[in-house]
DNA sequence: CGCTACATTGAGTGAGTTCAAAATGCGTGG
DNA sequence: CCACGCATTTTGAACTCACTCAATGTAGCG
C-alpha cells in the first residue's frame, strides 16, 4: 500500500470553516513568490510593504469560473486543482492540473474575463496576485517583469506541447507522458517520484488527454502488466520512467501474443474457407 | 470548376515581383503596429522615432528555426506562414498558419530559444519586433504593456481552443472549424469570405488538426457532396458557414446510404456464405 | 449496511488510419 | 511548346485503435 503524500485528506467540499483559517499563512512577499516560481531576482529589492495574501480552499471548491470578471492570477502554494473548458455542448474539457509553483489565470488577462475555471481537487493554499499589483511591480523591478513574461510564454509552450501530444500520439503514449511530468513534480516538491497518488479520476485524465476513461484504465492496466508501474486504483509506482517518457506504442504482452496467435490460427482456418466460400458463392 | 476567388492569383498570394519589392514598405510606427494588431492606443503619444523594420521572405524560407537564440518578435503584415514543432521521432507539427496581423515568435521568450519554426508558405512580409525595444516601449506606454500581456494572453486562449477541438471533435468537426476562422480571417482582410485559396497542403491541414491528409481530402470531399462547400484542389467556396460553425458529425449523405444499402445487401448474401463456411469449417 | 462514485474488464463497433493506385497540376528543361 | 518529373490530391480497400455499451468489482461515507 502507498501512503498518502504530505497526509492530504482529500475530503467532501463546503463552507470555509476558520479551523484552517488560524494555522494557515496568510500573506507572503514577493521574493517567496519568485521562489515558488523558479524565478531568479537575485538583485531584487525587498519590498516588505507589498504582500500577498493567501486563501485556502476545499476539494470540489471553484477558484474561479468561467465568465467571471478577470482581475486575479493565482499562484498554488500547496494542493492539487484542475482547470476546465466548457466547449458549446456543455462538455468539460480538463485543460491543466496546476499544482505547487503553478500560475494559473492567465486566460482570463485577454478577454477581461476568465474562459476557463479552476476546481481545487484536494486542500489547496493559493496565493491571489491581483493583476494590476503585479504590473506595477513589474514596471518596477525589470527582471521581475522579463519574467512574468517567461512565465506567460512557458504557459505557451506547455500548450503547444500539448497539442503536438493529443495531435500525433497514441493513446498509450498519452498516458505514458502523462506521469511522466507528474512524477518529476512530485520529486521536485520532496516525495518520492516513484510512489505517489494520482489526485484526480480516470475520467478527468481521459478528458485531459483526449481519450475515455475506459482507455485510461485499460492502459494503466497494460503498463501494470507489463511491470512498467504498478497500479491500484490512484495509487501509483512508477518502475521504469525512462520507457514512459519515450514509449510510442505497446510492445506485444503475453496476453497480445496469445491474442495474435489465436488471429492466425484462425487466418489459416479462414483461408480455406474462404477459398470454399469463394468456390460456392462468388463473394467479393 | 470553380472561377479564381477574387482575382487572387492562387499561386503567388501577393506578387513577388520587382515592382512590389520597390514599393514595399520598409519600416513601421507604433501605431502602425498597435493598428495592426487591433490594439487601442488611442491616447498613445506618437514617437515617430522609434520604426520597426520589415523583411521580405519567399515561399519556403524560414522566418525562424527552433534552437535558434530568441531576440524577436515577429508581424506579420502581409502573407501566409505555418508555425511547426518537430517532436523526438523528426516529425513535424504544425501549430499554427500566421497571417496579416498575427503575431509569432512568443514561443521563444521563455527558454531564450525558439521552440519551433516559422516558414512562409507565401510571399510575406514581416515586421520585425526586437523584444526588448518592445519591453522598453510597454514600459513608457501602459496601455501598450497591457495589450502586449492580452496578446499573449489570446495566443494560449488559441492554444486552449485547439486542445479542446484535438481533445474532443470529430475529424469532420475538426475540418468544419479549420475553414470558419479562416473564412473570418480572408473577410476581415477586405477579400472574399465565401472564395478564398487554401495556402497550405492538405497534409499541413492534416497535421494542424491532427488528422491524416486522406481524412482532410476526404471530408472536404464529403462537404462538397453535401453543398456545404466546393471544392477544387486548393480552391474553396463557402455555401453555409453557419453550419459549419456548428458541425459535429457528418449527416449520412446519399453516397452514405447507398453505401449502407450495399452493405446490407452484402450482409444479405454473407449470411449464406458464412452459413455455408460454418457448416465446413466452424469457424468463429 | 447500503448508497454513491469510481475503477476495471469484456465484447462489439466504427471512425480514422494505413497502404496502394490513379489523377491532377505545375515547374523545368529540352 | 511539349514532355517529363515531381508534388499534391483524390479515391479505394482493408485494418486497427480507441470508443461505446454493458456488467462487475472496489472504496469511501452517511
Amino acid at each position: 500500500m502507498l501512503a498518502t503524500p504530505n497526509g492530504i485528506n482529500p475530503t467532501m467540499a463546503r463552507p470555509a470553516d476558520a479551523a484552517w483559517q488560524r494555522s494557515a499563512k496568510l500573506w507572503s512577499t514577493l521574493s517567496e513568490i519568485c521562489d515558488l516560481l523558479h524565478i531568479h531576482c537575485a538583485g531584487l529589492a525587498l519590498e516588505s510593504d507589498s504582500a500577498f495574501q493567501h486563501v485556502q480552499f476545499k476539494s470540489g471548491q471553484r477558484i474561479h469560473t468561467i465568465g467571471q470578471p478577470f482581475d486575479m492570477l493565482y499562484i498554488v502554494n500547496s494542493g492539487f486543482l484542475k482547470t476546465v473548458m466548457i466547449d458549446e455542448s456543455g462538455n468539460e474539457q480538463v485543460l491543466s492540473f496546476p499544482m505547487r509553483g503553478d500560475l494559473f489565470g492567465i486566460d482570463g488577462i485577454h478577454n477581461k474575463h476568465y474562459t476557463s475555471e479552476a476546481v481545487a481537487l484536494s486542500s489547496c493554499d493559493i496565493i491571489l496576485v491581483p493583476f494590476k499589483k503585479f504590473l506595477a511591480l513589474g514596471r518596477a523591478h525589470p527582471e521581475l517583469e522579463t519574467a512574468i513574461y517567461s512565465v506567460m510564454s512557458r504557459e505557451l509552450v506547455r500548450e503547444q506541447a500539448m497539442v503536438g501530444m493529443l495531435g500525433s500520439l497514441s493513446a498509450e503514449a498519452r498516458v505514458a507522458r502523462f506521469l511522466v511530468p507528474l512524477s518529476d513534480r512530485f520529486g521536485a516538491m520532496g516525495y518520492s517520484n516513484k510512489e505517489f497518488n494520482l489526485r484526480m479520476t480516470r475520467h478527468e485524465i481521459g478528458s485531459y488527454l483526449g481519450l475515455t476513461l475506459e482507455t485510461v484504465s485499460r492502459t494503466f492496466s497494460a503498463f501494470n502488466e507489463i511491470g512498467l508501474i504498478a497500479v491500484d486504483q490512484r495509487a501509483i509506482i512508477i518502475n521504469d520512467i525512462g520507457a514512459l517518457r519515450t514509449l510510442r506504442r505497446l510492445p506485444p504482452s503475453r496476453a497480445r501474443i496469445k491474442q495474435q496467435a489465436q488471429i492466425q490460427a484462425q487466418a489459416a482456418a479462414m483461408t480455406q474457407a474462404a477459398a470454399i466460400a469463394a468456390n460456392t458463392q462468388g463473394v467479393r
